[in-house]
DNA sequence: ATGGATTATTAAAAATTTGTAATGTAAGGA
DNA sequence: TCCTTACATTACAAATTTTTAATAATCCAT
């Protein structure tokens, strides 16, 4: 992980890079405002921790600067400002967490490590997958096992919805509603039909069968 | 938004659910561990508040099972344990945010703001970009500044190569190959009926002309 | 300016995809 | 078991999408 570390006090500074690096982290530092704003806008990191009261531009300003400009970065405001109202402010700043000096590094670390498990907004999900099928949104393919299946436009719709809700049970209401876009009944076995012709292509050659009806209820594709 | 609270101490459950109401969210909550992670599994809540010491099963056991059970709501812990031990351990548990008690609202609701602003895994996009054009290709939407785009398949793959090769001149061949999977020259001119329509759709109603053709060459979508 | 070539537009034919309806099959209660 | 209801399958009809082909417009070299 890439990491920023704003903090013109040096002995926090060493102290804070130490620890990361000691955990594999790579450490990029420097010691005022400007140069954090520089920093964090030319480069990518995983993560910010940035002392709140900083030489020239301060850390809050450093955030909402970075937030205006639509940035994502998880940031950690670290603070001698302990007051509720202080961290109230900070935190409504836009950053991610604040924590207030002094600090022990277990509890920074631990308070970083979740800021940057956290689902990024650039890592997103392309892939849907439930026992040997997997279904990729971006390149539309679809595969169980080693054979690739080819769908129709409303039949992969159907097979990314049970997918999405994969190992629940799906009505025929939330089909209509979701697959088809239809808020009415419209009084025909349409779906049984698109399930038909699914299963024809998901499940004909194959021994354990994934879709499997829920009478009286709806279907559910099998998790296993 | 719905927010489920976790609380045996009753004065604290009611002072905290009253000041989410207020803020206008939706709140259920309950007052021990089972019943709490049976309401987290069965309904789809967008933030929990965890009371750590809980009659029955403990908040983090709560935490440890929802986790496993790969639910990523958010979730902050509210603690009289504040001792940095104590807090890491929470937050290593799986939580998002711990909190100690005593505690002001005001923090409290900064800090589930936080969380609930954040990035869903769920709804995450894959987009392609340029200029104010935005292709999302795991909903298959088109905008351009404000407007939404309607794409038939194929005139969706050809922008979606367009923009892939944002700025580059694209040749006929390439279409053919990738767009059109054809390996061979259909001596057709397929190629510039689907160009004219996508212009129709992408370009018409704006003065500036994104899809430009390069004479000779091919065709090329402006990076501006 | 003119003519050959390249690109654009349009309408209609062809192909594909989707929906309907008729018929067949299986499940579960009386 | 029978009978009703729910689901499955099939063939065909309708709608949509894609391709073709004919015609018009544009570009650039002469």
């Amino acid at each position: 992980m890439k990491i920023l570390v704003v903090e013109d006090d040096v002995e926090t500074l060493e102290f804070v890079k130490k620890g990361f690096c000691e955990e594999g982290h790579s450490v990029d530092s420097c010691a005022n405002g400007q140069e954090g704003l520089l920093m964090a806008s030319t480069s990518d990191y995983d993560l910010i921790v940035l002392d709140r009261m900083l030489p020239g531009l301060d850390g809050l300003s450093v955030v909402r600067t970075l937030r205006a400009n639509s940035s994502l970065v998880p940031i950690l405001i670290l603070s001698a400002l302990s007051e509720v109202d202080q961290r109230v402010e900070g935190l409504e700043a836009g950053c991610d967490d604040y924590l207030i000096k002094p600090f022990a590094f277990s509890e920074l670390k631990a308070r970083c490590n979740i800021l940057m498990k956290r689902p990024k907004a650039s890592d997103q999900i392309t892939l849907l997958e439930t026992a040997s099928l997997k279904m990729d949104l971006v390149n539309r393919k679809v595969t169980r096992g080693e054979t690739e299946i080819d769908l129709k436009p409303r039949e992969f719709r159907l097979l990314e919805f049970l997918l999405r809700h994969a190992g629940e049970v799906v009505t025929r209401t939330m089909l209509l509603e979701h697959v088809w876009d239809y808020h009415f009944d419209p009084q025909t076995n349409v779906i049984d039909v698109h399930v038909s012709r699914l299963r024809n292509k998901l499940d004909k050659d194959f021994s354990n069968q994934l879709l499997e009806t829920v009478r009286g209820a709806g279907y559910r594709l099998s998790k296993d």
